[in-house]
DNA sequence: GCTCACAGGCTATGCCTATTAGCCAACGGT
DNA sequence: ACCGTTGGCTAATAGGCATAGCCTGTGAGC
């Protein structure tokens, strides 16, 4: 009877290859049994390095984050206003399009109050992190940052959602389309710097 | 041994029921065993009035686009320019937040080829009518009002899946965030105007 | 180099899904 | 009143997660 070797980092990096090898819903079609095959091990093996179905969910929900974060700060980093904004909204995008399956296990949200979930919460704080440090070129008020970044996440994360899901049946250029879309957030965030400090 | 009286709008309705009881993924945890139970019938029974249970999600699907489409209706009658466009956004994002699982069955794509789902195909485009209608008050060119309709629906989409997935997890103000994003959306909308027709 | 505890595999089992097959009672038209 | 169709049912298959309990390979300590 010989030895997988698996570990808990190991079979997480099975579980991230399942959920790309899946398309747009192959973080909501991860199952066990398909980690198991693909480590060469018999289902309940896999609990002896993870403790559920919904805690390995989470491990590579908090994986995927910092893979999304990681992505969005080389593309910011240099960069400032606009520009950053820009370089963000792209970088984000393409991480989901080369990933689908990941991207849509970045946006599942933690528990504010599961002490599990104390890892996933601190990844997704740096994400936000990451949008709040792109905004900084702008003379934004407080309240006017949390707007902003609620602003940028919604359009790129909608956008992308309905592009991978199928959403936009049009047959015109989606580039286009997410390029005017980027352009309007800029410009919409410019505006929310106060007239005062124009 | 009695009937239920079941047929397949009855037990439409009924998974429309469970999709609502389950929250915000209760479209994504509908079971037959839960229409069943609710119906007073074993999960079997339902397949007389059902293909499948993918089936009966398709049927759900269609029947929440539809009342999607029409409360955005509702609220754009009457209405051109801006000021569609803002009633547009915040009808979406209330039938959202009145109806979280029906939302999210509102945001499965028809597939285009599959003749089983024509119906579905036609209440998705008929909801995207309503949105290309309430930008009729815009001196859009052809390919800005798919632009726009795409933003539009990125923009609300994207906030509302956020919003619902607890992916906003400031205690700020979320309707004045919205109220943001829908203010730019109209500028950004009203910015795709070419020059000329200003 | 031996021993032995433990880690990491396994099979068996239980319970939940969906789905199919085949039975039988109720209803409605003739 | 009959009888066919429709709409229930039970039984059974297959696949998912999860737990229990066995058994063996590995390596630490002597």
């Amino acid at each position: 009877m010989p030895r997988a070797g698996l570990s808990r980092d190991a079979v997480a990096r099975l579980a991230l290859d399942v959920v790309d090898a899946g398309g747009a819903d192959g973080f909501a079609g991860l199952t066990l049994a398909q980690v198991a095959s693909r480590a060469g091990v018999a289902t309940p093996s896999l609990y002896k390095h993870v403790g559920s179905l919904a805690a390995l969910r989470r491990e590579v929900a908090t994986r995927a984050v910092r893979e999304l974060t990681a992505a969005g700060s080389r593309a910011t980093v240099g960069r400032s206003g606009p520009d950053a904004v820009r370089a963000l909204a792209h970088a984000w995008r393409s991480y989901a399009q080369e990933h689908p399956g990941r991207y849509a296990a970045t946006q599942v949200s933690p528990d504010p109050d599961d002490p599990a979930q104390a890892e996933h919460r601190e990844a997704a704080a740096e994400s936000v992190a990451v949008a709040v440090a792109a905004l900084r070129g702008f003379d934004l008020p407080d309240d006017g940052v949390i707007d902003a970044v609620r602003a940028a996440r919604s359009a790129v994360h909608g956008f992308v959602a309905l592009e991978l899901g199928g959403g936009f049946r049009m047959p015109q250029d989606l580039d286009r389309s997410f390029e005017a879309l980027v352009t309007m957030l800029v410009a919409g965030i410019a505006a929310l710097v106060p007239q005062e400090s124009r």
